[in-house]
DNA sequence: ACCTCCGGGACTCCCCGTTAGT
DNA sequence: ACTAACGGGGAGTCCCGGAGGT
């Protein structure tokens, strides 16, 4: 009957990656002890073995799903130093981000929730917005440093204002333009 | 403890105002039956003479939340024609408001929650997205009409993250940050 | 159908009456307007042709009762210039005044509700506990006025607060014994 | 959200404690499940975990209001095996006690309410009222205990009375002047 | 003068996070 | 560690009663 410390961490992480991807989903609210735990394959019993409350796993799920979506956003070109701007912007406003929140980018899914979350959620996306900024910067190719920190910042407003767009908007037609003008907007205008 | 007709309307629409704001500044979860009917000072029993259920209640909130927030959009240049880009964008990135979503643009504060809502409230969204836009290009002064429509879905991309990230964020300066570089970005690079 | 004046004043004053009568029976919230109406052979329809609202109808029933409380207290010697102190104490502590609120003091059935209502009601029970003071010193033969308008209030409390208490008692041994030990205690010892 | 069985005994507690005070202030129907239910910091949902009814709940409330009254009344002399007469009957009539009805004695603040209440709630006045009797007798220092319980139960209407009306009558003159005179008139005369 | 209507408030039901026994 | 309550949150229902409208 007992279980040794290695399935416990399995446990631990696999609650982890679902929780990541339900609230990508549904937001911070959108996530349910005992469904979460079935689709974990356990019983609700023994989510206290694993976290102190509702509201810590939450707090774990949501740095988790930081992480989950940076790597993602990436893993269209792993080992580059330099990432291309141009794919980094068609990837985030792909068809295949706007389909699938739960394995996108937790700062377009989650932006809005945390606006209403504790301080400790808001400088989490702080520092990933920070992080991501960065990585724009990284592809502009930009002389000043400052102003090419801004204008990542203006970039990254777009790209997470039009995935946000596209998702809740309803009709497909709109949806796919929001897309491509955000994209044309940031490439042919951002660099200078 | 009678009440006339005229009350009622009174009643009704005071309890719309309250949960327009309410949705606003909690999203379209964020409303409680019981707080909203003491913030009108009135108790619950009598919700059900005015609102079918609570849905009911969240889907009138919502239209009523988009009119509000263009109202006011539209407030700074009540009878112009051609609205000047310039002042929208001013307005709609400020600091007055980021820190008050409650009197603020629906669209912002609750597209993320809509992606989660039915189809009626993503129609509504899409409609009222058009309409933004459509705003926007007046005030763009551009000659081809197909283009000048991209150019505004862009823009409001871009306004719609920007709002949203400033809102989110803890660190003030950030915040700051973000407001400034998507007014530039939007305002030297939107015209042509 | 008409109705003439004299008959609107007998039902006016029939429907205040009964509501005098019901409000020291069951207090200033005890009181119905469809049973009070029906009470007074009317339907509650025309109500509101006798008074502006609810509120207004116990305002004036408080004045009744006061006036009705009163009349009932003295009656028992009706042309008497000087009251003698011991009828007037027997007849407040007897048996029958304490069995029949709605006919009795209106201070002893309604102080307590008087001092959770209105500024106005409460000026109202200052003003007729003073003439009762007053028709208690007229038959206490002091000489000192001074020190007799205090027995008197003394005497009064003693009378009320012994009418509420054997009026709330189960008991009917000691509801008796209540009265009875206060008349002695008042006409014993108040009189010097 | 999930809670302990010790934290149901505190909210319980907690909620019969406000109660109490709240019948003392606004009478036995002075109360309103939601609002009491607020003051404890719960909502009205849960309410009857702890309680069957309203009904329920007032009757225990009326319970904890009577000890918590005489807990009050006695706790000027703590340990004292005869208390002193003088002390108890100016800690009665004290302007403290006449201005904070939700703490005080709850024979003078629910006395009349209880005469048009059911028969439980008579028969648990009877019991404190014999209490209190019984205190006063303590303090009389007779020797023939029949004299003394009448006159103790004589002292109780006096100060019953006093106490309903001074807080019932406006003027904060006459209302000092009756708690001095009933002072006065049940220390002067009230003992042999 | 009837009828309707509006609001107040007690009560019920279900959900879901948490805890207690097994 | 699983099962089963438990406790509170909150939407919804029902009835009463005061007050307009025809």
């Amino acid at each position: 009957m007992g279980h040794s410390r290695a399935e416990k961490a399995q446990h631990h992480d696999r609650i982890l990656a679902l929780a990541s991807r339900q609230i990508r989903q549904g937001g911070l609210d959108g996530i349910n002890v005992v469904e979460l735990m079935r689709a974990a394959g356990l019983t609700h019993g023994g989510f206290y073995r694993h976290f102190a409350s509702r509201a810590d796993l939450v707090a774990q799920a949501l740095r988790r799903a930081f992480v989950d979506g940076a790597a993602r956003a990436l893993s269209a070109h792993p080992a580059a130093a330099t990432i291309s701007l141009k794919r980094f912007v068609r990837g985030y406003l792909s068809r295949a981000h706007r389909d699938e929140p739960g394995d996108g980018c937790a700062i377009a899914a989650l932006a809005a929730d945390i606006g209403r979350a504790d301080a400790e959620a808001r400088a989490l996306l702080a520092r990933h917005l920070e992080a991501s900024a960065a990585t724009v910067v990284g592809g502009l190719g930009e002389s000043d440093p400052a102003d090419a920190r801004k204008r990542a910042l203006a970039i990254m407003s777009t790209l997470v204002g039009a995935l946000i767009l596209a998702r809740a908007v309803k009709a497909p037609g709109l949806s796919d333009e929001i897309l491509q003008s955000a994209g044309e907007f940031v490439l042919t205008r951002g660099p200078s």
